[in-house]
DNA sequence: GCCAACGTTGGC
DNA sequence: GCCAACGTTGGC
C-alpha cells in the first residue's frame, strides 16, 4: 500500500466534483514525474486530495479504484491515468502552511517540487497529515 | 497580478 | 548537445 497526493485547481475539478461523480479519472498529465507516479499506482492506495490555487489545502482521502490505465485525454496513448474513488472528507482539512511549518513534511515532495501535480506521501508524512486533520 | 521554478522548444 | 527564449504552474 502506498500514499500519494493528487493536486487539483477546485475551479477546475474540486472535491466536491468527484463526490458528485463517485469516481474520477485521473488524466491529463504531462509531466514525466507525475506520470511515473500515476503509473507506480495500485488499486487500493490512498491519496490525499489536494486543492491548488484556490484553498491551498488537503480537503479529503480517496482511494485508487482502477490502476494503469493510459490516458483517454491523450490521443497518442504515451500518458498514463487512474480512477479515484472518494473516501473520507477531512474533519479539519490541512493546510500547506501547516504542512510546510511541520518540519517533519519538510521533504515531501509537496513542498520541494511544489509544481508537481501527483506527488508521492511517505507512510510517515502520511500519518503526520491524518494527525493534523482529525483523523 | 507578480514572480520563481520548471519543462519544452528551437537556433546554433 | 548546449543554452536562451518562451510557456505554464502555482504560491504569494
Amino acid at each position: 500500500m502506498r500514499y500519494w497526493l493528487l493536486k487539483s485547481e477546485p475551479f477546475k475539478y474540486g472535491w466536491d466534483d468527484l463526490i458528485a461523480e463517485k469516481e474520477g479519472t485521473w488524466d491529463g498529465v504531462r509531466n514525466h514525474r507525475a506520470k511515473n507516479n500515476l503509473a507506480a499506482m495500485e488499486v487500493g492506495d490512498q491519496a490525499f486530495f489536494y486543492h491548488s490555487r484556490e484553498g491551498l489545502e488537503i480537503v479529503g482521502i480517496c482511494e485508487v479504484s482502477v490502476a494503469g490505465i493510459t490516458d483517454p485525454t491523450d490521443p497518442e496513448g504515451k500518458w498514463a491515468a487512474v480512477k479515484v474513488k472518494p473516501k473520507t472528507k477531512l474533519p479539519h482539512p490541512v493546510t500547506l502552511k501547516q504542512i510546510k511549518a511541520e518540519p517533519k513534511l519538510a521533504d515531501c515532495e509537496l513542498v520541494r517540487l511544489s509544481r508537481l501535480s501527483v506527488a508521492e506521501i511517505k507512510p510517515d508524512e502520511w500519518s503526520v497529515i491524518c494527525a493534523t486533520a482529525g483523523i
